[in-house]
DNA sequence: GTAGGAAGCGGAATCCACTCCGCTTCCTAT
DNA sequence: ATAGGAAGCGGAGTGGATTCCGCTTCCTAC
């Protein structure tokens, strides 16, 4: 079946004590802020300090700010991860490829659009950055399973681009779209890229 | 006919003769430092200090760091949308939408090519900041007269968000893709929203 | 139990974008 | 010509991400 990377999490092992804890102690404490005040209202330097760590540690721990952002937000990838692979359909093997791509984009849009505002004061791109990986990769799965005659690496990238937070969010808040038409346009795309006619606008086809 | 606004070169008239000095001054030094060591190298400071002005001035003109940035490229944009607007066939009125908007993907990302690394280090988006607002209207006239049964606002999102200047700085670098992958993959972008079958791959059906 | 060195740490220093504000220069209306 | 005030100016100041590096703490091998 399929092998995908799921998110690590950064299991001790290698890690000294004291550094796993001051993680730890990290994470709870950007949790805890970008929860109270809005991760915009958040500087590094307020994260060290909550947390009792200095920058150094911070930044040996998580690289830079989209690092953090990503490591807060790990657990829930990990989680959905594991559904795309081992869950139940339409999310999980079983159902066809068209079925799989529309539950996966709605549920990743359902992600995205708890975290876009954290995300989008981070900078990263999902296209570009890290752990994301395995979403590509299990799009390209699907993608190449549906027998469209397409680029598939290509259509990977637009199906990805629309991830971004900056976008997601100016379509959501300066727009005013409701997430449902976000999602409903996304599994749109991907029939288009899928070659199929075009799903006759809102008879509520799936989901 | 179409009725778009151009990019609107900032001419003069309510514009005091130092101001219009300066703005020269900033935008000569700023082409020169950017070409010289790359625009990643290059901080608002050492634009003001080769233009010989201070830093308020700067922002007074250009608001910020993107600002700068678009008014370097808003030449090849008033061209560019010169000829969509007034130009020949394909880009010009005249030729069928698809047509239409397959030249003017190529052209656009002919012209993103030359400039993503100074786009990328601005950080803007296409999507969401300013001028590019004539872009979207005219993909949206395009998509519309195509008669293509979509969510046309949710297409230009798509349409344009792989002009996002980092992804094209990755596929191009990273990923080593050559243009006129890009460029084909785009209009095959455009092809799927428009539900033409399939452009049998390569036959060079258009360009 | 302990020495040694790798891994980790703290926080000051750096680099930058962007803001603020008292001073200066245009340009217009007299 | 010229006064008045709006528009513009310079550059120090602010805040935030990220880096640097000398010091400290683990933990392993004896």
């Amino acid at each position: 079946m399929e092998e995908l990377p799921l998110a690590e999490l950064p299991t001790a092992q290698t890690e000294r004590a004291d550094a796993a804890s001051n993680r730890q102690r990290i994470l709870t404490a950007a949790t805890a802020l970008f929860e109270e005040r809005g991760a915009e209202n958040v500087s590094m330097q307020d994260v060290a300090k909550a947390a009792c760590v200095g920058m150094g540690t911070m930044y040996r721990r998580f690289g830079d700010r989209v690092g953090l952002t990503q490591a807060l937000l790990s657990e829930s990838h990990r989680v959905f991860q594991d559904e795309m692979v081992r869950g139940l359909p339409p999310l999980g093997p079983g159902a066809p490829a068209r079925e799989r791509l529309h539950a996966f984009g709605r549920g990743y849009l359902a992600i995205l659009d708890d975290h876009a505002p954290t995300l989008a004061a981070a900078g990263g791109h999902p296209l570009l950055a890290g752990p994301e990986e395995a979403y590509r990769m299990h799009l390209g799965i699907l993608l190449r399973e549906s027998g469209a005659a397409i680029d598939v690496d290509y259509a990977i990238v637009t199906l990805m681009a629309v991830f971004d937070s900056r976008i997601h969010l100016h379509l959501r808040r300066e727009r005013d779209w409701p997430l449902e038409r976000v999602q409903d346009g996304w599994c749109a795309l991907v029939d288009s890229w899928l070659g199929i006619p075009v799903a006759p606008r809102p008879a509520q086809a799936d989901r």
